[in-house]
DNA sequence: CATGAATGAGCATTCATTCAT
DNA sequence: GATGAATGAATGCTCATTCAT
């Protein structure tokens, strides 16, 4: 069962899953402005008025998609104390999240589409800042261990370089893909 | 008497500066979709019918912003024999990069936003590989008097670093950019 | 609990029939192109999106009642065995068709605007073809036993007379009106 | 040289001649409302603007021509007394005016247009009138020297089965065309 | 005379949202 | 809870007409 899935099953109301499981496809795949409330709901096989119920507007969907890719983005850090984090946990956690892009190319579709959606910017900003933020803290003891001071640039720069080739797979998904995680992996982890 | 063809030219290619720079400035803020031709040409101070002069459709306006950008990005490489680049030469070449997307980020956003347009995403497809190919044909003769026998995934994973950054810049434009080019120079140029 | 599908189904079809019969009346008095949806909305007492509802484009519209006048016109046709025409059902028969005509001169007008609707023309031309065939074929073995061997040519004369003095009806209203269908009908059936 | 291009060129202006001509060509192909007055400029290889200068609207545009086809079918009246007409003038009246059709399906196109567009209705109207009273006037001798003695509604039902043709001549062009006008001369002709 | 840039009203169509049932 | 008919504002685009040059 992909990860996805398990997060939105969170939300006990079968009915609001299946509305955000159609969003989540339909946004990913055709855009959010091209995406009607009717495509929506004909996918999640209920009436339109329906998603009124569950939703107060068409943005709402996508902001409960938004905080749901951030719990589920919080629930892929690795269970380890970060004081005794070790290169290959690194490694493991990196190789994860880059697997469940590939797996699932609509989830990052759709956070990449918040970058570029202005009208939401203000209310991702925070959540994006404060995922950075979490993954700092929590690789920062490694990187303090092996000697570098000031870890925070650093960590910064894994993780553009990360996003990067998350944006780049999207587009292009060239073969190299694979060949490239390894490449960011020996320059940023293995130092 | 008619206006000589050479004022009339004149006027049409200002004309068509104003409002592709309207365009530029509404897309980058609020998204292709989400903007309208009647905020065009409000914001280019001409009526909406005058636009259909000069550009067939919304679209057309979208895609001419993006050839423009294109050929901005491939002027923007340095003017050096590939065989002759030294290390300065490539650090130079971002720099300047990226301080034209400090100075213009409404052009980097644009870029970003074809990403995330499922509907013009296969007219920019070529633009963007192409554009990749040139760099890694550009920088492969470096690479390759550097050591590296495939320096293709290493330039792209250079290109995706840089990529990140730039959309993390555009999002959250958070004080440790020039330090993170740094890192990034030093990973991936000084080798 | 939602309507039951019977009404509904009985106010769609009612609400649709209200959307036709404003078209028909306004496409016959100011014709196809010099109609707008608003009006066919505005005349029917309903909203113009909901016209979308029913409908997927003002085209389709007319050719709804396009072909609802062709079933008309067949419908029309006497029910009896070509072998068994006699004068006089022929002559009922053209009698009743135009009678039809001043009860409703709208069809009539709606039926010559398709011959001057250049880009409907196609979508016409068929079903004006299938309608003349199916009456040359009625109307033959009454010609044949009267002695005409070839009676499409003489079949089409009568059919071409009836539509110019349609036609004419139509624009001129001329009291002689009935007087000449007489005439026609001494030329083209008493042999 | 076809007849329609002897009469444009009473008006002198040769400019306005080859508007009415790219307007004739152009209403007769796609119809009025689908002719812009753009495209009747750059048929007749002048600007739009000047079209202004010699009609007052494309509406304007359309009664000149009307009114120009009106003064041909007059020309195309024969020259004879009407108190010496045989058979055979008014037979070759008839084969002369089908022949125009054929020739210049253009001219009829247009002619029948008229009738479908009720904003210009009113106009036409009289002109229609007058023509018909022209010709009755002009064959009553002749029908009265045969025995008829109210021709007016026997000529009526000879102009309308001829326009009745003309108008499945411009749908459907079927090969039985010639046959036809024969039938029709044979049934009002010769009696 | 002649041009074509410019306007503004109008058009078909879409769609998020509401609401009676 | 559930439906889908209905609304109305907005959108991209067209085009007859005007007018400065």
């Amino acid at each position: 069962m992909p990860r996805s899935k398990k997060i939105l099953e969170q939300i006990k109301n079968e009915k609001k899953q299946q509305i955000l499981q159609s969003a989540l496809e339909l946004f990913a795949r055709k855009g959010y402005h091209a995406t009607s409330v009717d495509q929506i709901a004909q996918k999640a096989k209920i009436s339109k008025g329906l998603i009124y119920n569950y939703f107060k507007s068409k943005k709402d969907i996508l902001l409960t998609l938004v905080n749901s890719l951030f719990e589920q983005m919080d629930l892929a850090l690795p269970q380890v104390k970060p004081s005794k984090l070790t290169e290959e946990d690194i490694e493991r956690y990196i190789l994860t999240s880059m697997q469940a892009l590939e797996q699932n190319p609509q989830n990052i579709k759709l956070y990449f589409m918040l970058y570029m959606q202005p009208d939401i910017e203000e209310l991702v900003k925070p959540l994006v800042e404060n995922y950075i933020d979490k993954i700092v803290n929590f690789l920062s003891p490694y990187y303090k261990s092996r000697g570098i001071h000031e870890p925070r640039s650093h960590i910064l720069s894994l993780i553009a370089s990360l996003d990067g080739l998350s944006l780049h797979y999207i587009l292009l998904q060239y073969p190299e893909y694979k060949e490239i995680i390894k490449t960011i992996i020996q320059k940023f982890v293995y130092i």
